[in-house]
DNA sequence: GCCAACGTTGGC
DNA sequence: GCCAACGTTGGC
């Protein structure tokens, strides 16, 4: 079982919206970068645990835990012209893009990328690199153990 | 809204 | 295959 951290626009899918949905589950969709991709298509397993992250927004940071609930498999959105995901060189026999789905777990306080900083433990994080832009990053599981005792 | 950093595209 | 130009991300 591997640990992650996904990044969301609480503006797109909050963690609100996570927990309203049916069954508390969302396909991810959208991603739109290979790296993110090749971890979701790839690494992900059914299990996986995965710390649920605010960006680009008022206060950017940790705001719950999801788990993998389903394998990847073709996004949706890549095939529908009206979606702003649409990708024309997709196709049914040759898809491009893959998401897991992901069922809430629970919320936790806020852990915002301040506080993250401020821990020197933590100071291996992918998100907390200069210039990091990667929208899913594996989480290292003595990094889990240190966030999980601060919520 | 700014802008540094990054990934992708496409001409050569 | 190089790399300049471009678009996007995301914290600030």
């Amino acid at each position: 079982m591997r640990y992650w951290l996904m990044k969301s626009e609480p503006s797109d899918v909050s963690i609100d919206d996570l927990a309203k949905r049916d069954n508390k589950t969302i396909a991810w969709y959208g991603v739109r970068n290979y790296q993110a991709r090749n971890f979701m298509r790839d690494q992900m397993k059914v299990g996986d645990q995965v710390f649920f992250y605010h960006s680009s927004c008022k206060q950017p940071g940790i705001v719950g835990i999801a788990e993998v609930s389903k394998l990847a498999y073709p996004d949706a959105t890549q095939f529908d012209p009206d979606s702003k995901y649409f990708d024309p060189k997709a196709t049914a026999e040759n898809p491009r893009w893959f998401n897991v789905d992901v069922r809430f777990v629970n919320k936790t306080r806020l852990i915002d990328i301040k506080e993250l900083r401020s821990y020197p433990e933590l100071k291996s994080m992918r998100i907390l690199q200069k210039g990091n832009r990667l929208s899913i990053t594996p989480i290292d599981p003595m990094e889990w153990e240190y966030i999980s005792r601060l919520m």
